[in-house]
DNA sequence: GCGGTATTTGACCGCCTAGTCAAAACAACT
DNA sequence: AGTTGTTTTGACTAGGCGGTCAAATACCGC
């Protein structure tokens, strides 16, 4: 009963979108409404706040994501090669989101997470979960590949965690530099970052 | 001829300690004056704007950390050394900036680059000219160690970038999860990222 | 001590912002 | 077609923000 709309799913999109090219504070509601075609009464029938926005849109966003992800972090896939397909992505979301804005976009997590992780208690607990979601797709490609020999089996959560902070560096690089060049050539540092840069001959220690 | 007056440090002191610690955005101009001891009206005497400010702040602070940094960069020091100290003092430092407000501060070029870029070419500027002075040190340093055959000899440029990410993820990552743990390990992962890790037996190519 | 200049002060402004609300419109289900 | 309740609308508010200004003040060099 009632009526049915899309403009939660469109304040959504509007809200991942603006807040990425700019910033939290930046973007204003008015914004993200005028952007989603909404107005601003309805907002506030779908979402409690700004913050409450944000929230909901990186979990949105994540879940979207979330089939990609499996399917590039399948354990059918070789482990090292789901890093490198991870790579591969990220230079792909990049480069798409630089043509249709002339931007290097960087990542929604870290930008946000930075720049409200001191602010807003909700949204910094959001990007954590969101950020540890990812490492636990890097840990997984990294055990298995620790466990065929192709890099030491060493603090493998840690190298988890190091990959993710190299990653979200890169992008954040690639962001203020408006410069996409490090990114294409991210994997290459990801294998050597882990271990399993060059064809890595690693005796069962 | 004229007063004499410390307050435009203070304004300086205050801006990079208060952005640091939330945002741009989040920082009024009069909570900086507060904090400086400066009324608002002073303020807008030693700089024509809020976005002035950041500018000269960042200035000023590479500035300062520039014996600090000249020192640990001597040519007089084995070049993985220099990055192994270099590691050490961002972890001193966070750790210190951990120890006084009980967050780990990360990096103010990163925080302000990432919210900044898209909306304030000047501050944009700046962040990428300190930025690259960074990459300066380091990619010497990895010269140098090349060519002592300490790791591959290819790339160094695009490695000085790769490092720089890396330390610049890490320390945000630190700051997102206020956890200082990966930037304790942050010289094991600096070292393997640019070829160095293991003793390395470079071959003259 | 005095002139001149850099600094200090605090009241002021206009704009923009997140958030509110009550009434109207309309789709879904019966 | 009628009922129900979700969605839509647009005008509204209160507070906070960056920035302004003219007058007062105090220091430096002489």
């Amino acid at each position: 009963m009632g009526r049915t709309s899309t403009a939660r799913k469109r304040l959504l999109d509007a809200a991942i979108e603006l807040m990425t090219e700019t910033s939290y504070a930046t973007v204003t509601v008015d914004a993200i409404c005028e952007h989603a075609g909404v107005k601003k009464g309805s907002f506030y029938h779908f979402f409690s706040s700004k913050s409450d926005l944000a929230v909901s849109a990186l979990e949105a966003d994540t879940q979207e994501r979330r089939a990609r992800l499996d399917s590039i972090f399948s354990p059918t896939v070789p482990p090292l090669q789901r890093i490198r397909n991870y790579c591969a992505l990220f230079y792909e979301k990049q480069k798409e989101g630089f043509s249709r804005t002339g931007h290097v976009p960087g990542c929604p997590l870290f930008s946000l997470g930075t720049e409200m992780c001191r602010q807003d208690p909700q949204i910094r607990a959001k990007v954590q979960e969101c950020l540890e979601i990812r490492a636990k797709y890097l840990a997984s490609a990294i055990r298995d590949a620790a466990d065929e020999g192709l890099m030491p089996k060493t603090d493998t959560d840690l190298k988890a965690k190091s990959l993710l902070a190299y990653f979200e560096g890169v992008l954040t690089q690639a962001r203020i530099h408006n410069d996409l060049s490090v990114v294409r050539e991210m994997e290459h540092g990801a294998l050597e970052l882990i271990g399993a840069g060059r064809a890595v001959a690693v005796a069962a220690a």
